[in-house]
DNA sequence: CGAAACTCCTGAGCGC
DNA sequence: TGCGCTCAGGAGTTTC
């Protein structure tokens, strides 16, 4: 489900509420996830104040007093900040009590993740992760020079996280359509003005996203329950045969490394 | 070494 | 109404 935007705009609805809360208790409906959940982190979390909530790529990382926890919704996790009232819904499978809230993980698909770590720079999770696509870290230099060589698509190159964190499929489509790069392009052949063009488009994409709250395609929420309304700005993806807003051709897609691509014909070129 | 294929899992939507 | 099939926002691991 969630892409950069989507974990952002989650972070920002939690980490107000959240910020010196002390969690009271914790429940664990369901262990088996992408890592088992350790059945130890009921005692681990007990007590500890949350400090602050960060985001790394599309890793939360929640600070406590004492050490942390990393969160990673993979492609259908959500979290929910209730009352305690509030009844468990279906694939809510851990639960943290605070005095005021329950903060519920929800995860039909059990792709997410959800671990201690003493030490997140060190994590081996994260440590090899790209820079930051917001961050001046990257640029148009840092993209040509990671690209140098790559005989993949430009669409895989941006969307791993050795290159850069957080472009998922959905942005990854709408980036190279406003930098106008079809996505079969191969990686190592884009000029300096095409890597400019996408640097920026990529920048661009993500700051309207996280301003319209996320891209709502089937049921994304923030913590609140808020939908997203970036899918009004999309351009391209879930588009296929609907007319470019740009040049009136018909939207085509293709699939690569077996993800659905969108694009433009026209407006998009090798 | 890089790149592609495979893997985890549930649910929605489709054709029949 | 139901069955079987395909596909879905991710990314670490395995294989070639």
């Amino acid at each position: 489900m969630p892409e950069l935007p989507e974990v952002e705009t989650i972070r920002r609805s939690l980490v107000d509420k959240l910020a010196h809360q002390t969690i009271q208790s914790v429940n664990i409906y369901c262990h088996h996830f992408r890592y088992p959940i350790d059945p130890q982190l009921t005692h681990t979390l007990k007590h500890k104040t949350i400090q602050t909530i960060a985001r790394r790529g599309k890793y939360l990382l929640i600070y406590l007093n004492q050490g942390g926890l990393i969160c990673h919704l993979g492609m259908s996790g959500s979290l929910h900040l209730v009352t305690a009232d509030t009844p468990r819904k279906k694939h809510d499978h851990v639960e943290i009590q605070f005095s005021d809230y329950y903060l519920r993980f929800n995860d039909p698909r059990r792709f997410g993740l959800l671990l201690a770590s003493d030490d997140f720079s060190k994590h081996p999770l994260l440590s090899h992760l790209g820079p930051e696509p917001l961050s001046h870290a990257f640029s148009s230099a840092y993209l040509q020079q990671q690209l140098y060589g790559k005989k993949q698509s430009i669409k895989q190159a941006i969307m791993d996280n050795k290159v850069v964190v957080g472009v998922g499929n959905i942005y990854a489509n709408e980036a190279l359509f406003r930098a106008g790069i079809h996505p079969l392009t191969v990686a190592g052949t884009l000029n300096q003005q095409q890597c400019d063009a996408l640097t920026k488009a990529i920048k661009v994409t993500l700051r309207r996203a996280i301003k319209a709250g996320g891209t709502t395609l089937k049921d994304f929420v923030d913590s609140a329950g808020k939908p997203g309304y970036f899918q009004q700005q999309l351009f391209v993806y879930g588009r296929d045969n609907q007319l470019c807003y740009w040049c009136d051709s018909p939207i085509k897609s293709l699939r690569i490394g077996g993800r659905n691509s969108f694009y433009c014909p026209v407006c998009q070129t090798k």
